[in-house]
DNA sequence: AAGGTTTGTGCAAAGCTTTGCGGAAATAAA
DNA sequence: TTTATTTCCGCAAAGCTTTGCACAAACCTT
């Protein structure tokens, strides 16, 4: 237990005036006599007033709180988002409270639970791994708080939304592989159930039929989004009798596991086998060689779900739906330079 | 505005009873009548009634909230120290609020204002890179809410802390690359006034000495924990008319910049330069080749430090100051292999 | 001097919960 | 029938802030 703070009763009993009056004081109310105010505010000072915002949020309903959830606070990607959010947030005066799922949709379910219970004033949520059934979401539509999605969305027609066009993006992979001299593309994706997955892998079809590939199901493996998983995949695609010259990647995670297993087999990247995928920044030029990556703007993602959120918040009228698609950007790094060609 | 919960008030009004009965019903109070009790329970749960926090927070002067101020929350280091706090504190009912400082002194002093004021139970804390006057945290000791430090640590006979040997683990690292082979061992150090800084040139130091090396000043460089200023001072080392052939830097920033720099320049680790440093165990693997690092147990030391605070919260006698220090283990791996040896 | 206006301040309610204490009704005992 | 005992439930205060309304005092006007 500690030391209770300075409230205005305190302050009103040192001075001998009603809490009323010490609380107008404070906000200079325009009857009351200057001395008064100076006096007011020169305890305040000196005694550290600050309202309680537990007064505050019983009395204005609101609670200047934002929830997050996303599925782990490990990774860079979502770490990255989540700084956006706390940069926006704090600018606007408000504080995050942040919750993992960790990947798991019974404990998405559990802390969505609980921050509604907390009362935040809004909701910025990125779904996990195998949240599959959308239903615990009906709960936020009737307490009528404000939530945002990003990356992993669902319900787009009910709740905003920040995404990158993941279909556009995986093709634009597709083709570059292409392009460098690949022929034979696999692609290792995520769960089918999230909306990341789904949009890649028609980007990848997509990509495939531009140029003239032809769709090979063995070249397609899907996953969960760990190390060990990738790896099983990876290593799958490399015995195949056919094996494949690229792989796209769908994450961080997946790309890095099949980069180490493709040089324990010491075949070379990208000499022997291209990869590429979807990542972020500071991944993509730290591990060797370089990779070329659709980069995530990962904290103007993250700036812009709190945006949205905030506006919804402070809009009078009852919904603004949203649906706001980023600018990723491919950029070409070594790991599918064209076939070679040397690589410095 | 979102709409309003349910309240005690609200069910008392819908089942013809007063508050104190709905309120006593809930936690299944001695003298009422089971019917009752049923009834409220029943309707309780149809109505989802949660209790409000604010109120609560109100009446107990406690508010099941954990500050958290880390100097970022992108790098894995922090982020992955946060996820063992949240994860401990979870389990225990506790929130956490994060703050970044953003390795500013200012913004360090806002956020702990910020999290005093939000009444937070308690406080873990690492230090921003420039923060050198530590007068802030009298309003900690004033206030009387407990908080512990953890990496980067200030005023220990005052506060907890959670830190790893420095000393200790800088020696041993030091001691390692003059087994493998190196000679002239340089140390790219953070800011002078941190005390992981002063702890691990100490450290270094006396490596050196057990080794039988003299300390030379030019092979101690300090700089900001940047990428930046470390490709600086990597430079600045290799171009030593008697340059280095083993760098030790201070964290997972300066050891990427290094090697970033190092392989530009067409050398070769370890055969031309050896490097090791503190790091993270995720970086250390994703890096080519692999690093030799202490590794520091970060999801334990967050778990830790949230375990001391949690104590400290929870506990009735007025201080208990304790100085924990975890286990960091130097993993040796590729980047410091003895000299000629191959590397698989 | 009496009524009207201005100026400065306090009361009380609302927002929500918990809990000590007191009170009413019902039952048991005398 | 009256008193004592249970059994069940409500009042009210505390924790803190804001704000509409009311009240009092002082001033001004006629």
């Amino acid at each position: 237990m500690t030391k209770r703070r300075v409230s205005l009763k305190d302050m009103a009993k040192e001075l001998g005036v009603s809490i009323s009056t010490v609380s107008r004081a404070l906000k200079d109310h325009y009857d009351l006599s200057p001395e008064i105010i100076a006096k007011v505010k020169a305890l305040a000072k000196e005694w550290n007033y600050a309202p309680n915002p537990f007064a505050m949020s019983l009395l204005k309903q609101q609670t200047k709180t934002i929830g997050v959830i996303v599925p782990d606070i490990v990774t860079h990607f979502y770490s990255s988002i989540i700084s956006g959010i706390e940069n926006k947030a704090g600018e606007n005066g408000y504080y995050i409270i942040i919750s993992s799922s960790q990947e798991s949709h019974r404990k998405e379910k559990e802390n969505l639970k609980n921050l509604l219970n907390l009362r935040v004033d809004g909701l910025i949520v990125c779904l996990s791994q195998d949240t599959m059934d959308f239903s615990h979401f009906e709960s936020v539509l009737d307490s009528e708080i404000p939530l945002v999605f990003f990356d992993r969305v669902c319900r787009t027609e009910e709740f905003s939304s920040v995404v990158i066009d993941n279909v556009e993006a995986a093709k634009e992979l597709t083709v570059h592989l292409f392009k460098n001299g690949s022929k034979k593309v696999a692609h290792i994706a995520g769960p089918p159930n999230l909306n990341i997955t789904k949009e890649r892998v028609e980007g990848y079809r997509k990509g495939l039929e531009e140029c003239g590939l032809t769709f090979d199901p063995n070249l397609l493996i899907h996953c969960n989004l760990s190390i060990e998983e990738a790896a099983v995949a990876t290593n799958k695609l490399l015995s195949l009798k056919n094996p494949p010259d690229a792989i796209f990647g769908v994450n961080d995670m997946v790309i890095f596991s099949a980069m180490k297993e493709i040089k324990k087999k010491k075949l070379k990247v990208p000499e022997d086998i291209a990869l590429v995928g979807f990542t972020d920044e500071f991944h993509a030029t730290v591990v060797e060689p370089n990779l070329t990556a659709v980069a995530h703007p990962t904290f103007e993602i993250g700036k812009e779900a709190a945006r949205l959120l905030l506006n919804e918040i402070n809009s009078p009228v009852k919904k603004t739906v949203q649906q706001v698609t980023m600018k990723a950007k491919l950029i070409e790094r070594e790991s599918s330079a064209k076939r070679g060609k040397q690589i410095s």
